[in-house]
DNA sequence: TAAATAATATGAGATATCTCCTATTATTAT
DNA sequence: ATAATAATAGGAGATATCTCATATTATTTA
């Protein structure tokens, strides 16, 4: 992680909305960071300084279990907010934010500025849309999530994330976010794979079949 | 449901802390209902009229999948919001709430005051943080949900809601709310009891060893 | 460039959970 | 009070998913 500054820094400021979200003048109090692909934006159990806004890379949410188990809990894209939850409470973060590639983001020093964005109507309500849409995608996925084997699941993430219809994630880290083991999840593309459906390549899995993978999908709400 | 008028609808008012949420006289807006035990609150798919506050009574919030199940998301317990969601998106609703016993609500009427409570900075703050702390709530259930079997979810489900080391839920309410089947929770059920942990009677079900209930609970995060 | 680490792959057997079926007992509505 | 409906109960067999073990192949790091 680096803090990135002078001509770079204005440019990221410039080039985003971030300052669309308050009524008042929000440059005094933000950083511009530079995180390497697999750096910790955020880390369970620190104490939390900046709210972050996520406008470049992409990252991935973490929790760790007890039992030593790690969730993936979702994949994050910009722009997005976080650690806005240790912003409304006293807590430490909860959980882990760790980049999968470069990513740039903006950091609003949380001492410095809490009672001006609890105070700001603007902030507030963009925060509460934000926070109200992240409950409701939540949800849904969760309901899914224990209504339906993988094998649905895996048919509509297959169709969200191939481009040109190629497949081509990390197993390890797909078997995280849908909470399965690897073993499991490799069965189900192997399932997939003899219904004709599905074809590994070199490439990664090309998709034979959309229609099928759609009929799959669709028996989910 | 019914409307609650005149000095019964004054009790309601005055004996919560609805005003505290706002820094503008809510009073104008503000209706109070009665549903009794298995009224709808809110219906998937109806138009949203009302930001509801419950202060009495239980209810549970369900969504209906395509295939027909139906999950349990959660109990909701006074004092709480209900349709915030919808007055902060343009939607219809997209679960519904079933009151389990006899419930009073609050309702503020949505289409006459939604501006107003939308640049209400107080209400707002109150309104994130409310939001945060479900979706803390909500992620920590999910994860758990995911990673850990049946057995030990219900041992910490048990401890929870028991009253004097008796439990007793309804099984098909239970069994909805994890998201298992109805076999499945009474073969754990079964499980538990030919364990010595509890014990079946007429009341319900007598916790026989607090401690190995406790040892299986804390196995979850 | 060798060694270490992470990711892929697959077999075998165990466990958690599901579906379908069939009875019995409470509760609710006519 | 009777019929209808919802809740409880448990058997049997299927399926989804897990754990553990073992190789092979990429990728990263010293």
């Amino acid at each position: 992680m680096k803090r990135i500054e002078g001509q770079q820094q204005l440019y990221y400021i410039e080039h985003n909305t971030i300052q669309s979200f308050f009524s008042f003048d929000i440059s005094p109090y933000i950083e511009v960071f530079e995180f390497d692909k697999g750096d910790f934006i955020i880390q369970e159990g620190a104490e939390p300084e900046y709210l972050f806004y996520m406008v470049e890379g992409k990252a991935k949410l973490y929790v760790t279990h007890k039992n030593g188990k790690v969730s993936l809990i979702n994949f994050l894209t910009p722009p997005i907010f976080m650690g806005e939850i240790e912003l409304l409470n006293e807590e430490k973060y909860s959980k882990s934010i760790q980049t999968s590639s470069r990513s740039i983001c903006i950091g609003i020093a949380i001492e410095k500025c809490k009672e001006k964005l609890l105070a700001d109507a603007h902030f507030l309500k963009y925060l509460c849309i934000f926070l109200s849409n992240k409950s409701t995608v939540h949800s849904a996925k969760y309901t899914k999530h224990q209504a339906y084997p993988l094998e649905n699941k895996l048919a509509e993430f297959i169709l969200l994330s191939s481009h040109h219809d190629i497949y081509k994630e990390k197993h390890t880290e797909i078997s995280d976010y849908f909470g399965v083991s690897y073993r499991h999840l490799l069965h189900t593309f192997a399932q997939l794979a003899d219904a004709g459906i599905i074809e590994k390549t070199k490439m990664g899995y090309k998709i034979k079949s959309k229609e099928k993978l759609q009929a799959l999908a669709d028996e989910i709400k």
